[in-house]
DNA sequence: GACTCCACTGCAATCGTTCGCAGTGTTCTG
DNA sequence: CAGAACACTGCGAACGATTGCAGTGGAGTC
């Protein structure tokens, strides 16, 4: 073992001075306050020992860790690296760091990592597992939790949120698919248990007209129930020529299906994705679907909770950031009637 | 805000007990040197007033954190996410918590990750970012920090490392062409300043005999890369009719600059990836490559440092995992010679 | 009945910082 | 030159837990 770490009083030893000036002098906040030349001193003392501030001693006496808990459901999903990832490099740049859990989509599990991060005294959380009714998060709120939700939202006034467009994104799709010619177009909905889901499936139906497009609610936002949920639509809407798919994931498994039924796409069917996941441009075909800007949105997520932490009483707000729809292989002109 | 949060004192007060008893109650070690009468009023104050206990506090008198430090070059890179899955899946079943951090291929910016995490206190290092040779981590374990490598080794002895079985795996990936018909193999080899890259090198000289294929050394695990030494290999050696990637990204990159070149894969030139990172199965074509067990490795990576932070004294070992070529439509029979 | 032994609990030091307060010495003001 | 203002530094009490040691009382032993 590496023999005890220099501490703050071995370094002001090694300087000729007390503690607590050394403490003043090793935090730029309050190096003003002691004699540039004995700060210096100090400064070369605590770089010759080798001296690294303890944060775990630094948060007890300021009860604040510098920490803050960010909630995936799990990190494997492709959706959540760019977002993690986002919210790292802002979280930095304030001297912040993340506390990264997996949920599951499991509530229990979810309440016992939110209380393993609570008894590391995070100043604050960013959860990206929100579902519009929380119980979890509306307990957390009440007792002032500094918080806020990426990605989703969740029913609570005064919760802030970092969220793509949805609204707009669908809008775009459905465009494209019509100007394609595409008359008959339904909606392969996330689960309505989360913004996203919801948000989508609204637009959608609020584009689809009166008449309205065949939709089916996917039990998750998954390869597999996506393709479950293809199969009910293809078995139930043989006449339908293109789909708008909840996220990415789930077009993944639309594909699926269909090649599954010898049928081809996007020949035989379009498919439109969300998320514009990593990679969506090498997939078999190049799949058609709506950006969503997930490493700014962390970016921004980061930015709000660290503003909520450190401003005076800055007003709860929900950044919304603009999607847009990329086109490639996975959207055509429906086939001719038979 | 939340008022303060209820202190063991504040338990003990409620319990009518001396907090030290509190102490003893709540923690399971203890809990038998505490008559279990007392011990549930314990429990049962603690529930009530919501107690949770302080880690910070309990780490600056144990002096232990129970976190680990996770270096990975960019968690957006998607061979990293089923690695930390891992890594964190079981530190979670020791009570462990991961703090993740991204090094982006730079050493300040790696050192500085570094610090910030020693300056919290973790008890050891999980490093994904390893290079051969590797000053801070030679530093690191001679003042003997706990330090496992996964996925890449360092030249330190007495480093515990997780790795895959490379050398199989290229093996696999060359007898596999061979058996095609190939005969002119190249390989487009992962920058040798790494273990992987060099021992993948290493194995697929070995296995192309002395007669040797040509070899392309790319610049990075990227696509931008691999499409860049593509380039030069297509150029240099046209005859080529099979490249074994370095990795699935390297791979991605030929299949790129195949595409704008107007020749097709596989029936112009096969290409063989590495990792069979998530969705290689989607892409166009989907790629023959190399399965290597990440979710595993993370596992056997946190059970590694795990027993090195608990265990008596543990023989520092360095576990190989198994690899296997997965089969799918990048490779096929060589094209006819003209 | 005096002794030991044991189960249980309290006392107080400690971990490494930060920060209010007080104590220097120096300079400025009138 | 007295007094105030100021710049700088030291003192010591927190923060919230853990833990060695000591004290208490009751049961067991001979």
């Amino acid at each position: 073992m590496a023999g005890r770490r220099p501490t703050l009083d071995d370094v002001a030893r090694a300087a000729g001075v007390h503690k607590a000036t050394a403490s003043r002098a090793l935090n730029p906040e309050t190096r003003n306050q002691v004699k540039s030349e004995t700060a210096h001193r100090i400064t070369v003392a605590a770089r010759r020992l080798g001296y690294v501030p303890n944060t775990l001693a630094r948060g007890l006496r300021t009860s604040r860790s510098t920490a803050v808990g960010v909630l995936v459901p799990d990190l494997t999903n492709p959706l959540f690296p760019p977002i993690v990832r986002g919210i790292q490099d802002r979280l930095d740049a304030h001297g912040y760091t993340a506390l990264l859990v997996n949920t599951d989509n499991d509530e229990a599990r979810e309440r016992a990592q939110f209380a393993e991060l609570a008894s590391r005294r995070v100043d604050g959380f960013i959860v990206a597992t929100a579902r519009r009714q929380h119980p979890l998060l509306a307990e957390a709120a009440e007792r002032g939790t500094a918080l806020v939700t990426v990605n989703r939202t969740v029913e609570l006034p005064g919760t802030p949120a970092v969220v793509g467009d949805d609204a707009d994104g669908v809008a775009q799709a459905v465009a494209h698919l019509r100007l394609l010619g595409h008359t008959r177009i339904a909606h392969l909905a996330g689960p309505q248990s989360v913004s996203t889901g919801a948000v989508r499936l609204r637009a959608f139906l609020q584009q689809a007209g009166p008449a309205g497009g065949a939709v089916v609610e996917c039990a998750g936002y998954t390869e597999q129930a996506g393709r479950a949920a293809t199969r009910r639509l293809l078995d139930q809407c043989p006449g339908t020529t293109a789909v708008l798919a909840g996220n990415d994931l789930i077009a993944l498994g639309a594909l699926a299906e269909l090649a599954a039924r010898g049928r081809r796409c996007p020949r035989d069917l379009s498919v439109v994705g969300f998320n514009d996941m990593p990679f969506a441009d090498r997939f078999q075909p190049p799949l058609t679907t709506v950006r969503v800007p997930h490493h700014e949105m962390g970016v921004q997520a980061a930015q709000l909770l660290v503003e909520l932490l450190t401003g005076p009483q800055t007003i709860a707000r929900t950044v919304v950031l603009p999607t847009q729809l990329v086109v490639r292989d996975s959207t055509a002109a429906p086939p001719p009637p038979l």
